[in-house]
RNA sequence: GUGGGUGUAGCUCAGUGGUAGAGCGCCGGACUGUGGCUCCGGUUGUCGCGGGUUCGAUCCCCGUCAUCCACCCCA
């Protein structure tokens, strides 16, 4: 578990603007639930690997003696949404578009990048099952990079009822999907040989892996015109196949007018672990990161399991740690983030007229020129080099001073840290002269 | 859940079966109304926690916790 702090939470703070003033741009608005569901609520949903990942809380009372777990810390956000449709639905939009940046929890082992308390940032539209949802979460997730100032991301684009059909057509029974589409998703990593390696260990015929990966890895590099070509040949009349392919060529067809258009790519090797996707799927990869930057898909049936009716369903989450890990290494955060705790710090010189320090704070705070000013003020009366020792390691810009004669002449000192120049200036232009000074001050 | 590494000063890390060191930082001074540069002096520790072996453990053994890496899986 991690502590924030200060220049950590403005970092958060500042992706997390963006993320939300994108998401809105779209229409979504802002949701919360709570940390805690009862553990029903999660299991169950996400595969057997998610089960054991669930953080349990155990029962109060007699069952804490038994280990037996009533409530679980949610684990994504998804989930919970699908749960809020389905108890709220009467008080909710026919289509719901929400998004949500909240902590979620897993009882996994971290790594980089990888944490066992970690935020989400989801958008999700429930309610349609039209490919313009698809197409408006890729362009909403993509702006949110962009945004950030990523370029060289790759949404990779994939569909569950096509991963089905070609593991129907390449042989491999419908009871080994599951675990042929584990090996699958693992392709880039481990290479070719290793697929079928771990496909045949897994009671895949040879026949079967091999016809797969062959297949599979003829797409490699393709452009995404002809690899949709090829796996049209090779799952032929399938009928979810076809169904699958014409889904992706309209989301295709549709974010190529919008800003997910350029990065968007069909990957027929993208499985996705989670238990729930029904449709297309898709995650979002740069080249310095081995896990994902964020992740989705369609599932058409997890609001039908709180619910007992069907609501259509799509979303996409963004990983807020796995942006701020890469952000940090390239280095991508503006200025503005990184900025000092305040402009100015006022000297606590003479230890007599604390009051009127305080004072001169609170003047130099209403700025000028509608500009207001951050300002601290040093709370301990100590030796001047201390205190400008303490601005300059905080990064403050600027000091001001006052002692017994400036105060009776109605005079401070401002001196700019980054250049080292100094000036006695009248107490009610203070604010001012560091107004005007602070562009070039810097430093 | 599986396998492995690490845990010693505020930080990065050395170290030895006989109760510990460096660099940086920090503090003080040269500079009693001025940070950055320089010089001089000084300080810093339940050696992660619990138990065991031993005359004696920071070092060896067992356990435990934290952290990191890989697997698994994922954002």
């Amino acid at each position: 578990m991690r502590d924030f702090l200060p220049a950590d939470v403005r970092r958060r703070q500042y992706v997390i603007g963006v993320v939300a003033e994108v998401f809105e741009s779209y229409g979504f608005e802002p949701l919360e639930t709570p940390a805690v569901e009862n553990i029903e609520t999660l299991t169950g949903k996400y595969g057997e690997e998610g089960d054991r990942l669930i953080f349990k809380i155990l029962k109060r009372g007699e069952g804490a003696g038994t280990g037996e777990a009533d409530l679980a810390l949610r684990y994504d956000l998804t989930v919970p949404l699908s749960r809020v449709v389905a108890e709220h639905r009467a008080a909710l939009p026919k289509y719901f578009k929400r998004y949500q940046v909240q902590p979620v929890w897993r009882a996994d082992r971290p790594q980089k990048g990888r944490f066992r308390e970690f935020y989400q940032c989801d958008v999700d539209a429930t309610g349609s099952t039209s490919m313009a949802v698809e197409a408006e979460l890729l362009s909403a997730g993509a702006d949110v990079l962009r945004r950030l100032g990523f370029t060289d991301f790759t949404i990779r684009l994939n569909h569950r009822r096509l991963l089905s059909a070609i593991l129907d057509v390449a042989g491999v029974p419908a009871d080994l999907h599951g675990t042929a589409l584990i090996a699958l998703d693992k392709a880039d990593k481990i290479g070719r040989e290793a697929v079928v390696a771990e496909m045949t260990t897994r009671g895949v015929t040879e026949a079967a892996a091999a016809t797969l990966v062959a297949f599979l890895f003829g797409l490699t590099g393709a452009d995404n015109g002809p690899a949709l070509e090829a796996i049209a040949g090779f799952v032929g009349t399938h009928e979810g196949g076809v169904a699958a392919l014409a889904d992706l060529r309209e989301i295709l067809t549709l974010a190529s007018a919008l800003s997910s258009g350029a990065h968007v790519r069909i990957d027929a090797t993208l499985a996705r672990g989670l238990g729930y996707y029904t449709g297309a799927i898709f995650e979002i990869a740069v080249a310095d990161l081995a896990g994902s930057l964020g992740g989705g898909g369609r599932y058409d049936d997890l609001v039908g399991m709180f619910l007992g009716q069907r609501v259509p369903a799509c979303g996409l989450s963004l990983g807020l740690e796995r942006i701020l890990v890469v952000m940090g290494e390239r280095g991508m955060f503006p200025a503005a983030v990184e900025r000092p705790p305040a402009t100015v710090l006022v000297a606590n010189f003479d230890g007599g007229a604390v009051g009127d320090t305080l004072a001169l704070a609170a003047e130099l705070r209403r700025g000028a020129t509608g500009t207001p000013l951050a300002v601290e003020v040093y709370p301990d009366t100590d030796k001047l080099g201390k205190q400008f020792k303490y601005a300059a390691d905080r990064g403050i810009p600027f000091v001001v001073v006052v002692g017994t004669e400036e105060r009776q002449q109605g005079q401070v000192t401002v001196k700019s840290l980054g250049s080292g120049a100094q000036e006695a200036v009248a107490r009610d232009r203070a604010a001012e002269y560091i107004v005007t000074h602070m562009g070039t001050s810097r430093g």
